[in-house]
RNA sequence: GUGAAAGUAGCUCAAGUGGUUAGAGCACCAGGUUGUGGUCCUGGGGGUUGAGGGUUCGAGUCCCUUCUUUCACCCCA
């Protein structure tokens, strides 16, 4: 072996920059995620989706320009076509939609959770691969939908111990930032860049951001009017700055969506932050972010009316709102705070066969075959072991009753049972017992 | 992509200003109690100190390069 070859087999046991093994602890654990997001998707009324691994690298500037090439993992094939592996669901989606549009049910209620990959400089919270569960609801325009795809985070989130006390809903309407910056005199060609000053607000200083605006080119009294904007507190108080019919129509829908909200019984996560505008251009309406309090970290969860979107793909116009929550951020929150359940990677075997002699190792596999073949988890110990080696180890798989196969087994056709948690035990007969497993009652 | 810090066993961490054969706990494996358990006792495998090069009689320790992680930017779908 050269000494580049050697140099190569050392690298290769390094997992590519930003990205995870899943052994199987791990994989247990995103299992379990995997899980209460399907579970929680499907009973909120969502039907699962998913697209290809990688698109047109196209699909992909068409929304967000040429910049982002830079963020993406793109590729060319042999026949030439420019690739890109996905960095996120959406573009799919709305592709997947302006298809099919016409030929679906409205309003579309669909969930996904895909593997994702952006090729960006990794962080804590945020890998260049990465899973994102993806909820959406398209064709509706009503507040109420806005209202079913907050609730159906909110109410995943409570299930995993993330009540109002540790997270918080941020909300925001960009329309209605839009007609209060058009009040203060602000064009429209401007907001996108006064979105992204006003995104700075909650991360700088007063005077840091005053800076960083008269940088943008932001003059005083227009800095004036934006910080009068940011510092609404409540959406009563932004009642009062609201002077436009159309900024007015636009908080009556926050009015609704927080009513509902209530009414779906997770009004308590709600908090009216005018910050919040998320970085996307595509947004038109209602935006939110998901937080823990304490907001050290970055956001669990984000997203919010993306109108004009499917359109842009070449669908008909329908509008949409949805949002992705990724796998990152949310376990290192949930370790943080102690609420990451242990998640055994095994099923934990409902019997444990055990011998009190090697010889009578037979008699445990054919107990353990007819077991498995009823559809039991059964097991027994890898080694002929002495008997306390044998429970130890029925003890560490979690093992629900062990079965002891001894001399009585031979003469008298009897097994002892043993209940590994109330170590109660009993003698039965074997054909009874394996006749009907589970009418075992210990 | 730019700037900064860190990297010692699978994990958490030791090892004065460079100085014998790099240690401990947990974990893992094997023995011990001869028909009954996560306890206990004994032993063991494990590391080219992230990798490569340099300075030196001598490098875990100092210098350079590179990789990875973390932090701040960029961006955040």
């Amino acid at each position: 072996m050269s000494e580049n070859q050697t140099k190569k087999t050392k690298s290769i046991l390094q997992a590519p920059r930003g990205t995870r093994d899943f052994y199987p602890e791990q994989m247990a654990r995103l299992q379990w995620l995997f899980q209460l997001w399907r579970q929680t998707s499907l009973r909120h009324g969502f039907e699962e989706y998913d697209g290809p691994s990688f698109e047109h690298l196209d699909l992909y500037t068409i929304k967000s320009g040429d910049e982002i090439v830079s963020q993406l993992f793109s590729f060319e094939d042999r026949g030439g076509r420019d690739l890109a592996l996905r960095p996120e669901l959406t573009p799919t989606l709305a592709r997947m939609i302006a298809v099919k549009a016409n030929a679906l049910p409205r309003p579309i209620k669909w969930f996904s959770i895909p593997r994702s990959c952006r090729a960006e400089r990794p962080q804590k919270g945020r890998l260049r691969e990465f899973f994102q569960w993806n909820i959406d609801i398209v064709g509706s325009d009503e507040v109420l939908a806005d209202a079913e795809c907050i609730f159906v985070a909110l109410d995943f989130l409570r299930q995993v111990g993330l009540g109002p006390v540790l997270i918080e809903l941020r909300v925001n309407s960009r329309f209605i930032v839009s007609t209060l910056l058009i009040d203060a005199g602000i064009d429209a060609e401007r907001h996108g860049q006064m979105f992204a000053i006003m995104d700075k607000y909650e991360k700088l200083s007063e005077a840091e951001f005053d800076k960083y605006a008269c940088e943008q080119g932001v003059c005083d009294t227009e800095l004036t009017a934006v910080k009068n904007i940011l510092r609404v507190p409540d959406l009563s108080s932004l009642e009062s700055l609201s002077r436009s019919e159309q900024s007015r129509a636009e908080l009556a829908k926050m009015r609704e969506l927080k009513q509902y909200l209530d009414d779906f019984g997770v009004g308590e996560y709600f908090v009216y932050k005018p910050a919040v505008v998320r970085g996307l251009a595509y947004y038109t309406g209602i935006v939110f972010e998901i937080f823990d309090r304490s907001a050290k970290m970055r956001a669990i969860a984000g997203g919010g009316r993306y109108d004009n979107l499917i359109s842009m793909f070449g669908g008909p116009s329908m509008p949409a709102v949805g949002f992705g929550m990724g796998d990152v951020v949310l376990m290192d929150l949930l370790d943080e705070l102690g609420k990451a359940p242990m998640i055994p990677s095994h099923q934990p075997p409902e019997f444990f066969v055990i011998d009190a002699d090697p010889s009578l190792f037979g008699m445990v596999l054919k107990i353990v075959g007819c077991l498995r073949g009823k559809g039991f988890a059964a097991d027994y110990a890898p080694k002929r072991q002495a008997m306390g080696k044998q429970f130890k180890y029925a003890t560490g798989r979690l093992a629900k009753f062990a079965i002891i196969v001894g001399d009585e087994t031979r003469t008298q056709n009897l097994i002892s049972v043993k209940n590994l948690q109330s170590g109660e035990q009993r003698q039965l007969n074997v054909e009874e017992f394996l006749k009907s497993p589970e009418q075992l009652s210990l």
